[in-house]
DNA sequence: CTTGAACACAACGTTACGTGTGGTTTTATA
DNA sequence: TATAAAACCACACGTAACGTTGTGTTCAAG
């Protein structure tokens, strides 16, 4: 027979999450003193241990009561339950830390905190991975898709990212610099490996992509890849592939 | 000048909660009504949108509070903060999600919920999992442990561990059997069967891990491979190993 | 000028306890 | 055995971020 501070001090729960868990009924001590003070047994014990694990597990308290009461069938379901829970939680704190991470670009790249791309940002993420791939669909098929949304989620390291981002932000510093410039050709071919090695050597998805980017006007589309960009790129590529057209000619 | 109600619906925000903004200070109108309705501009519409957004990044309302006080330099790094909240709260639930597929294995195994069992499980995970490898460390060197790590956390699909599950479920029911009949030797060899594909051709680290699964005694190994398995499975190993020297021999 | 909608303000509920306060019971010491 | 000290009980208020409900007031339309 254990007293609420032996308790306590054995399970390292407080003496008031004890007396807590009176109140609602899910751990009653087995008796009491007749001055009214309670007196656990072996039994509650177990009991609490087992109400520490499921708290573990991430089940609240109601749950607990529950699942204590109603024994055998619901345990698998229950725990199952949970699981989907987890992932899902575990889903949605992904999405967050990229966007999260696209908001910490955006202030390196502009340096300071931009409101509008914050919320395309958000905009971009909020919505389920799928729709903010919807407006690509006009297009990519379904299974380039794919390959982009994996691409995103676990191909890119830490430094490949920075890499991008360097090298966008050298860009946009750039914007007017005459299109036919070394400098400006230097930029773009940089772009372009960066590019190449982000889609490997699936030349077709490039294409597609390059062709998305061109083609949607608004706002942001791949941050930090927006209109302003893109555009350079494509002017110093036109321009130099119509001047080696001219010197094949000649 | 919008009323609470047109702000309300502009933003989808209920009116109870900008009430509440109003009342902690977080979003006061700008001006009211001679009857004390109040009015909120663009400005205001402006702040509450920057409101929503830091929310949307998991900012508390008294965070946000300071945030939106002391404007530009301490941004960047309260993002890095959260984010590496994020990144933490991700891991704790990587962790939980393993311990709750051991437990849902573990019901699988046992056909009922063993608390032990649990226990262990949840012991196993609870720390770090730098720890939870710690008792390994006599037996594999550092790389060897990373590498384990790796394969727990990323090479084994779901399919994968449920043929585990079946491999050790069924050796578990037959521990008893002769070690020198057909059925042991059979449930032996797919037991290396499955260990050697999720090894995949590293035999030494295969070797090592035996060697410690053997020379560890106390209860839980890798959930689900308990002593017994380890121990029924040594017992046929070395059986067929004496008979095939003797048959050399003869 | 009247009605009904919109609004302001207040109070209580939610989760899982922390932090007290004052009074009672048990235990240890003199 | 008396008294001090420790442990305990019950009660109440506080947390975060609002939802819900209720009452009284003001606004805009007819």
């Amino acid at each position: 027979m254990y007293t609420i501070g032996k308790l306590s001090k054995n399970t390292g729960v407080t003496v008031r999450t004890l007396d807590y868990y009176d109140e609602i009924g899910l751990i009653k001590p087995s008796a009491k003193t007749s001055g009214g003070h309670r007196l656990y047994n072996d039994d509650d014990l177990m009991k609490l241990e087992r109400v520490l694990a499921l708290k573990y597990m991430g089940f609240s308290l109601d749950k607990i009561k529950v699942i204590m009461e109603n024994s055998n069938p619901t345990w698998e379901q229950s725990i199952q339950q949970q699981l989907d829970l987890v992932k899902k939680e575990q889903e949605r704190l992904k999405m967050l830390e990229h966007t999260l991470n696209g908001i910490l670009y955006s202030i390196e790249l502009e340096g300071e905190v931009s409101w509008p791309i914050v919320f395309s940002i958000i905009q971009l993420y909020q919505q389920d991975p799928e729709k903010a791939l919807e407006q690509y669909k006009e297009y990519l098929n379904i299974e380039e898709m794919e390959k982009v949304m994996k691409m995103n989620a676990t191909n890119m390291s830490k430094a490949d990212i920075q890499e991008w981002v360097e090298c966008i932000k050298d860009i946009k510093n750039h914007l007017d610099l005459d299109p036919t410039s070394d400098k400006a050709r230097v930029l773009a071919e940089r772009w372009l490996n960066q590019a190449e090695k982000m889609f490997d050597c699936d030349e077709n998805l490039l294409g597609s992509m390059w062709e998305a980017l061109q083609n949607m006007g608004e706002g942001i589309v791949f941050y930090p890849m927006d209109k302003d960009v893109v555009h350079f790129i494509e002017r110093v590529f036109t321009i130099n592939n119509q001047q080696r057209e001219r010197n094949d000619d000649s």
